[in-house]
DNA sequence: GCGAGGGCTGAACGAGTGTTCAGTCTCGTA
DNA sequence: TACGAGACTGAACACTCGTTCAGCCCTCGC
């Protein structure tokens, strides 16, 4: 999302790009078209001229910020052996969300608020877990007894979790919820959870 | 939080619970002084005449929301037989917020803004937590090579998740996500996970 | 009876909001 | 060279925001 300088963009794309970070430090009710227009260093109106209104802008900054998360999702899912659970779920999204910490918080105030655009990231990313795991349960690598209907939602909990509650987890880690050791360390803890439960025999 | 009828309570009573109810569905930046005192059946003027300001509405309510969902909490601690490992986590945890939608959005907005009320919430139930594995371990209740540090927050993650994610979980169940029968099935679902996890041995 | 005090009000204030508008500048094309 | 399209601007508009203020009403203690 940030990969060109603020310079070599376009007017509009400096908009969306600000507004994304403003958006997701403090939220779009709390951010105003002149505070978006101050920091891609243009002017309040150029932003109606390109967006519309203030809602065109909001729909075009989450359709761009899903079609990045999406993008994201899939280069590192068809670059680890796709057949294994760690490139399926929680370490896979781990990294992903791990990566940026301005996309961490945008989608933590999406999935907050029931925006259409987030609204279906949400849908396809449960679907996405479901199939994962009936495919698995279809090959006997899951438990027989185990609940088809909630199984999707604890994996989906187990791995959004540590972005829904990262201001948490940040607090209690001193700023180091997302370094790359810790993410490795959360995610071996989560495939162990997973396989085993938490519970003695 | 809701018990008298809005008719028997004082002007500053009723202003708090309509500005609870309004937080809730609304969030604290999209709600005004107006629209709060129009719930209440009072004036703008009243509100500050009480609380001094917005922001001390705001402190007021998230004083009385917290201090409501931590007697709510512990009247139901306390009448189950509290060495069951369902007293302790998930299943009196759904009991207790699967009983007010209001709460549930409430703290759902709070917990993920990281207000200063709510921050105190949240480390107070991870200490619980974190407490009650320890004390479960140390009596044999858990797998020894369970990882010590994240088997907290995971037992969190799930008491959690169907209150912060309850947006998808409403769409995807018909809103009856909160059903008796429905909490009482996906407490048991993560009972199970919880136990043994959930790939097959 | 009376004054004090608290609950309560409508009107107004200044600041900030999203949006509109007339107009300038800078291009690529005819 | 002339022209038209689009990027871009500052000023202004109508509106909502939180807050202030002078003053009303009612109840209580003296």
């Amino acid at each position: 999302m940030a990969a060109a300088l603020p310079d070599d963009l376009t007017g509009r794309a400096r908009i969306r790009q600000a507004a994304f970070r403003l958006f997701a430090q403090q939220g779009v009710e709390g951010t105003s078209m002149r505070r978006i227009a101050e920091a891609a260093g243009t002017s309040a109106a150029l932003v109606v001229h390109h967006f519309g209104s203030k809602d065109g802008l909001v729909r075009a900054v989450d359709a761009a910020a899903v079609a990045t998360f999406r993008a994201e999702l899939a280069e590192v899912s068809t670059t680890q052996p796709a057949d294994a659970l760690t490139a399926q779920f929680g370490a896979v999204f781990e990294r992903v969300i791990g990566s940026d910490p301005v996309m961490r918080a945008y989608l933590r105030r999406a999935l907050l608020q029931d925006e259409p655009a987030s609204t279906a990231l949400l849908d396809e990313m449960l679907a996405v877990t479901r199939e994962g795991l009936d495919a698995l349960a279809r090959a006997g690598g899951i438990r027989a007894d185990s609940d088809p209907q909630w199984r999707a939602y604890q994996t989906l909990f187990i791995a959004l979790g540590s972005m829904l509650l990262e201001p948490l987890l940040q607090r209690e880690l001193d700023g180091h919820a997302f370094d790359p050791a810790v993410v490795r360390s959360r995610s071996d803890a989560n495939l162990d959870f997973f396989a085993h439960g938490l519970l003695a025999p």
